[in-house]
DNA sequence: CTGAAAGCGCTTACAG
DNA sequence: CTGAAAGCGCTTACAG
């Protein structure tokens, strides 16, 4: 026989489909005798309830909805994988769709997203323009991670991209770093922009003139970091450090200065922004601010399951966390300014007048023109 | 008005529900009047046909299930990439399901997709049985990418491990390396153990014994990579190259490498199996073993569909392709051997004769105890 | 606690 | 080419 039905347990069980219906969906008492019998036959038939036709019946395709702008993505893969891990247990399954970045790819992905439809809506990012994402938000649960949306800001999973920023910046501000370049992200993200903002805030609260030919915009993957830095040198910009806006780039950037002959952190320092899981396998490992997209994903998909039974859960920011690891190091003169004296040093260090004549004696940023 | 259905679009177009059922399924001619009027009355609407109704009614979910292990896997992320890529235009949607490379999880992963019910299933790696596999392909179109399935090869997508494990090792081989350290994969993944094997097979072509003592096994993770090659030093192990079973470890053995002060290559080469998105910005960019993960998921994809559409593909077996980046060299003695005259060096390269004496001359192979 | 019945929104023979 | 009707496999008021 095909696979079983609903009909044929019952029929099996001796009871009706009604019966047989409430003892997999657990609606209603049933007398335990039935209930029994009930399980008996299905395990006999080795039935399954047709997710399909339940879903008809009643409405709920028990499908989320998960916008997102790349699958193999290091940083949305996290999300993803928080999500499936939120959905655990629950009835729901997650259905994907990506907008590869594009306006209209992401526009196609939620219109077949909507027409499945699914029960429920996760927006990762992207560029889809707040008025459409409320209109979808009027018909069914919808949270967004990483990205605000007007009138919506109760279901946005965010953090604070400046203060992340602000406090990547002070980490190699105290490191004793004055020139540093900065890889942004795209102008179009808002997320890019904000962390350029907190960059710039971090410099200007150290009162360290802005410098323009100190930036470069990529577009948040490995090859433009790479490209950024040879930029850089291209102009002869100077610097000790480098910041980027995401650690995809300073993977790039780094491979940029590995050609170079640059050493990390020993000629300059590099961060990077996300903490991806391979940040603590680059060599050296990077510095980076610590996103939790995994956590966010699992909330987001606790947040959908809340609002699917009626009792939404409060939205809360997520804290970031700076993560020091071996791509930073103090420069060498704020490394003598810390150990004049330091003994581990064969030849004692230069006194600090010495230094003060002399605007790079031991730490010359590098430029592209000397190289 | 709530969601407009199919009756209210036949209603405002003055058709039956069959008529306009026909203009959206393309099943059937329809007068072109009518044909407009449709079209013209779901525009208004807003019309979307309701995928499920759709599917009870015909019988098809039009949903492929992927069973894969890891959602946020570099590797399996670029096969999801794929599949996702292969399925665009198709009126199927691809739904994920992890086994996170657990046996019951994978079982339980598995089971979901069944009852939804999906059109088709496509395995990714996984320790699921045969024979319940060729079960599942009885009642619906498989496809396995990464893993042989008895009885059910002509439906796995595969490449060689064997020859692409005996490639990397030639390569390293043809460089000079005799003692080589080989970080396996778990014996229990067939993929782990053909890798091994071809590596084996290599040094016995070279006629360099095979040393228990060099052979360490991981996970397929990091943290494997990087603990194995601690455990290599631990046992006082001396290697010129490390060889891993996938770029995942070789990433880990990198860290182990940089965290002991060595120099690859210059002092040690590295090997990797997989060539992730990541290998090309490495530090150095690893050599490794292309495998053409994406485009396995794009002809899985396009498989499940031919085969749904009637006309099944036939499996063909995928190349692998060695890319030789930065983490390999020659030893010094090869180096010397190709090039004994070198007048690149500052001082004359040693004479032959001088070498030969000496076992290890110029490129003494790590060992822990050394360090 | 339980059964008969209507209905979810479509598709698809069947008969014109 | 087109309409009336049955049916996909469930759920869920409704009436006992």
């Amino acid at each position: 026989m095909a696979t079983p039905t609903l009909e044929d347990v019952a029929q099996a069980a001796g009871v009706s489909v009604s019966t047989a219906s409430r003892v997999f969906t657990g609606t209603a008492k049933v007398r335990s005798d039935k209930h029994a019998a009930v399980m008996r036959a299905a395990e006999e038939l080795g039935y399954r309830p047709n997710a399909i036709a339940r879903s008809l019946a009643s409405g709920r395709s028990l499908l989320i909805g998960v916008l997102t702008q790349d699958i193999s993505s290091p940083f949305y893969g996290e999300v993803l994988r928080g999500i499936e891990q939120g959905l655990e247990g629950s009835s729901y399954s997650a259905i994907f769709a990506s907008g590869h970045w594009r306006v209209e790819e992401e526009a196609s992905a939620l219109h077949g997203l909507m027409g499945r439809p699914v029960d429920g809506l996760i927006v990762l990012g992207g560029h889809t323009p707040d008025e459409r994402l409320a209109a979808m938000a009027a018909k069914v649960p919808l949270i967004a991670v990483g990205r605000n949306i007007q009138g919506l800001e109760g279901q946005c999973l965010r953090i604070d991209n400046v203060q992340g920023s602000y406090d990547c910046a002070r980490h190699l501000l105290e490191l004793g770093h004055r020139r540093i370049a900065y890889i942004a992200g795209p102008e179009s993200h808002r997320d890019a922009r904000e962390r350029l903002q907190g960059f710039q805030r971090a410099l200007a609260d150290w009162n360290v003139e802005a410098n323009p030919s100190l930036i470069v915009e990529g577009d948040f993957l490995e090859p433009s970091g790479l490209l950024a830095v040879e930029a850089l040198f291209a102009r002869g910009a100077m610097f000790s450090a480098v910041m980027a806006a995401n650690d995809q780039m300073a993977y790039g950037a780094r491979l940029g200065l590995y050609r170079r002959g640059i050493r990390v952190p020993e000629d300059i320092s590099l961060v990077g922004f996300d903490d991806l899981s391979g940040s603590a396998f680059t060599t050296p490992p990077l510095t980076t601010m610590r996103q939790p997209t995994y956590e966010m994903g699992v909330t987001a998909a606790e947040a959908i399951l809340a609002a699917l039974s009626g009792t939404p859960l409060p939205a809360a920011e997520f804290r970031v966390q700076l993560m020091v690891r071996e791509s930073t190091a103090p420069t060498h003169r704020e490394r003598q300014r810390l150990s004049p004296l330091d003994s581990r040093s064969a030849a004692p260090a230069a006194p600090p007048t010495a230094q003060a004549s002399d605007p790079w004696p031991q730490d010359p940023p590098y430029s592209g023109e000397r190289l």
